[in-house]
DNA sequence: GCTAACTCGTACAGCGGTGTTCGAGATAGT
DNA sequence: ACTATCTCGAACACCGCTGTACGAGTTAGC
């Protein structure tokens, strides 16, 4: 049900529970046994995302269970990060969308923290060996960044941008953006 | 009623007519009078905030009435063309917002393109000087500036980042993504 | 003073989404 | 075979937004 509801939201962040339903071959009120209500059902689309892109982190080994990266290349730990967390960020962003809609902002970044996190230590520490910029703040590097991922995602799913490019783009746009 | 309805649009891009006619000291049947359905007021508040956009760049001098920049300096230009249109830019993101959630895609582009063209144009001058990077696509890189501006719109309606601060993050993160 | 244009509040119908209830059918465990 | 659980479609009331209709009040111009 919730791959049905993160793929829908993806194309359409306004979805109505009736929708979701259709689109998980499920009835209506199935899926109201499962979510009470619709701000419960995007929470959980959330959390999903959420959790798929940190499991995409990990096993890809761009960031430990700890969500602390590799040392000593900290501008290739940040492309790993990217490359790795790519597609999952791509289909998770549709929910994160949804979710700004429903929930208040705060809600949806504390529920987004687990996949920033790694972004901000990674970014810290390149800080800190001389190899990321100082002269931004650290939580506008963090928000620059995430724009460009969205609009990475936005592009792809416009059909403007394959999968690959989309990558390479992203990549290169955040390394320029972000280096010393 | 304009100026109401891009304040409000600002905060909420899916407020409603009650609301903006509140916001702006009418009552909602004369909004009505002058707007036949709540999409033609998006449309009216969206072209207003790009003709005031516009506007904020012709008289900064930092592109012609012809939407051509000065030529020599395209990295300078572009750096003139987000200081002076900043501002603007940061009123009327929210009618953008509300417009998107409404109008068709393509719609939106073509009203959002007289301001979009000359970071195009100062893009693409760029690239054939040789001060803008060539590998990546031009679409792209107006999205990716786009994506930043955006960014830093919010990033102010938050309160995270006063009005010097923003745009300073701003024009620093663009020249470094857009440099050759 | 009269008209024309504009405004106002109230009230209405229509629509679509939400969340709930009901009765009935399918499925699995014992 | 019996029961508990999960499912389903249909129907319901509720709510908020949209767009319209009506009647009355205000302002400006002649």
């Amino acid at each position: 049900m919730l791959d049905a509801a993160l793929a829908l939201f993806t194309t359409d962040p306004t979805a109505t529970v009736a929708q979701v339903a259709q689109a998980a071959g499920v009835g209506r009120v199935t899926l109201y046994g499962h979510f009470p209500t619709r701000e419960d059902l995007v929470r959980a689309a959330l959390d999903e995302a959420v959790d798929r892109a940190r499991r995409a982190l990990e096993v890809s080994g761009a960031v430990g269970p700890d969500g602390a990266a590799p040392a000593g290349d900290p501008l290739g730990a940040l492309a790993a990060l990217l490359r790795a967390g790519w597609s999952a960020l791509a289909e998770g962003h549709g929910a994160v969308d949804a979710a700004c809609r429903v929930l208040p902002a705060g809600e949806v970044d504390a529920r987004h923290e687990p996949v920033v996190a790694p972004l901000r230590t990674v970014l810290a520490e390149g800080r800190a060996s001389g190899a990321v910029r100082d002269d931004l703040g650290l939580d506008w590097l963090v928000a620059a960044v995430s724009a460009l991922v969205h609009a990475a995602a936005e592009q792809r799913a416009a059909g403007l941008l394959d999968q690959g490019e989309a990558t390479r783009s992203l990549t290169a746009s955040v390394l320029a953006l972000v280096r010393a």
